[in-house]
DNA sequence: TACCTGATATGACAAATATCATATATTAAT
DNA sequence: ATTAATATATGATATTTGTCATATCAGGTA
C-alpha cells in the first residue's frame, strides 16, 4: 500500500516536473506574450504542450534546426549562440525564466539561426507550431504583443551591435558583469547568483578566453571585484561604469 | 493661357515630387508591408500621407525623437545610425527604395532609437501613425507581415553581431563592400553604384576612419579594388571573399 | 589517496587597431 | 580662378587584443 501512494507521489511529482501542470496556473507565462491569451485559448495550449528537464550544458536546439513550435522557460537560464566562421561561438542573447524561445522561427517558418544551451538547470515547455500559429492569427493582443516583444529585441540588438562596435572588451566585460548582476541579482553570499565561465564570459564579450581571465584577473587586482573559483562578487560597482 | 497650363504642370510636378501620388500606384509598396492592405485601407492611407524631398546629408528624423509616423522610403538610401558613449556614430542599417522605417516606435509607441540621414538625394512618405495602427489592429495579414519582418531583422542582427565581434576589421570592410555591390550593384562604368565616404565605410565597418582608409588603399595595392575618388571598383570579387 | 581532466591563470610575443601628425587631393564657395 | 574647407592618404607610434606555451588549481573518479 505504502509503494502505491510512493507512486502516485512519483508520478505527480514527474508529471510537475516535466510541466505537465496547466498553463492556466503557471506564474511564469504573465513575463510573456502567452499572457495576452484567453482562458480558452490557454487551456487548450495547456492541452497540447510538452514539459521537459533540461540539465546544465544540454543543447535545447541547434543552430539549422527546425523548431516545430516554441519553448517557453519555466526554471533556469540558457544562452543563445551562434556559430562564427572561425569557429568560436558567439553569445547573442541569454534566456531566462519567463522567457520564450522560437518565437523567429514561429513566425517566418524557417529553421533556427541560433543554438539554445542550458547555463544551469531548467525546466522548460514545448508548444507546437500548428497550435500556438493559430491564435497569432485570431488573437490581436497575442501578435502586438509579440510585435512589442520584437520591437524592444530589435532595440536591445542595435545596443549591443554599437557596443560590440565602439567599446574595448574591458568596458564589454564591465557591462557584462553589470548586467548579470542587474538581471540576476547576488546569492546569499554576495556573488553573482548566475555563475558563468570564464569561457561563457568571453563569449558574451567577444574576445578570447585568455583575455577575459586577464581583464578579470585586473579588476580583481584593482579591488574591483573578487572571486571565490567561478564565483564572482562585485566589491565597487561604481568603479566598474566608470571603466574606460 | 500659356502660363496657366505651366502652373498646372508645375503643380503636378510639385506634388508627384513631394509623394502626393497615390499608394494605389505606387510600384514600391510591393517591397514592404504596405502591401498586405487591401485597397480601401490603401486608398485611405493615402489620402493622409504626406511626401517630402530630402536631399543628401538631411537628416530624416534623429535618435530620441518621437516619430509619430512610418517612413516609407520612394527612393534614394539613407543610413540609421546611433550614438555610441564615446561620440562616434555606429551604422546600424542601410535603408533604401522600398524600405519602411519607424515601425518599431510605431508598435511600442517609443521613441526613435536610431538617426536616419540621407545618402542621397531622396524622395520619402510619411503616414501619420493613428492611421496606420487601425490597420495594424485589424488586417491580420499586415501585422503578420510585419511579424515576419522583423524576425527577418532580428536575424539580420545576430548576424551582424557575430561579425562585428568575430571577425577583424579588414574582413568586415570585405564584406561591406560586397554587401554594397549585392545590394546597390554597379554603375555603367563598373564603379559601385552606391558611393559612400571613407567615413562612412568606417562607421558601417565599426572602426576608425583611417582605418578603413588604410585597408582600402591595401585592397587597392593589391589589385582587388580600384578607386576614382569617392568611387570604388571591386576588380576581384573572390579576393574579397577570401580575406582572412 | 592519488590521479586525471578540464578550467583558471599568467608570461611572452605577435598581430591588429587606434591615435596623432601631417601631407595631398578634392570639393565648395567666393 | 583662387581660396577655404573638407576628405583622403600615409607615416610613426602607442595601445589593445589574440595566440601559443605553460603553470596552477579544483572537482571528479578509480
Amino acid at each position: 500500500m505504502i509503494f502505491v501512494i510512493s507512486g502516485i507521489v512519483y508520478f505527480w511529482y514527474t508529471a510537475t516536473k516535466l510541466g505537465m501542470s496547466k498553463c492556466e496556473h503557471c506564474i511564469v507565462r504573465q513575463f510573456n506574450s502567452l499572457n495576452t491569451l484567453t482562458r480558452e485559448e490557454l487551456v487548450r495550449v495547456s492541452a497540447c504542450k510538452t514539459g521537459r528537464v533540461v540539465k546544465k550544458g544540454d543543447i535545447i536546439f541547434r543552430e539549422g534546426e527546425a523548431l516545430n513550435g516554441i519553448y517557453c522557460i519555466r526554471e533556469g537560464v540558457c544562452k543563445l549562440t551562434k556559430l562564427s566562421e572561425n569557429g568560436k561561438d558567439q553569445v547573442v542573447k541569454l534566456s531566462v525564466k519567463g522567457g520564450m524561445m522560437g518565437q523567429r522561427s514561429l513566425v517566418s517558418n524557417e529553421c533556427s539561426n541560433l543554438t539554445a544551451v542550458a547555463l544551469n538547470d531548467m525546466q522548460i515547455c514545448f508548444i507546437p507550431k500548428q497550435e500556438i500559429l493559430d491564435d497569432l492569427q485570431k488573437n490581436v493582443n497575442f501578435s502586438m504583443d509579440l510585435l512589442k516583444r520584437m520591437a524592444q529585441d530589435l532595440r536591445d540588438a542595435d545596443d549591443s551591435l554599437v557596443d560590440m562596435a565602439q567599446k574595448t572588451v574591458k568596458q564589454r566585460l564591465a557591462e557584462t558583469l553589470l548586467y548579470v548582476k542587474n538581471k540576476f541579482d547576488n546569492d546569499a553570499d554576495g556573488y553573482l547568483a548566475l555563475t558563468l565561465s570564464r569561457d561563457d564570459y568571453a563569449s558574451i564579450v567577444g574576445t578570447a578566453t585568455e583575455s577575459a581571465i586577464r581583464i578579470l584577473s585586473q579588476f580583481k587586482k584593482e579591488g574591483i571585484i573578487s572571486t571565490k573559483g567561478k564565483q564572482i562578487k562585485i566589491e565597487d560597482e561604481q568603479a566598474l561604469k566608470r571603466v574606460e
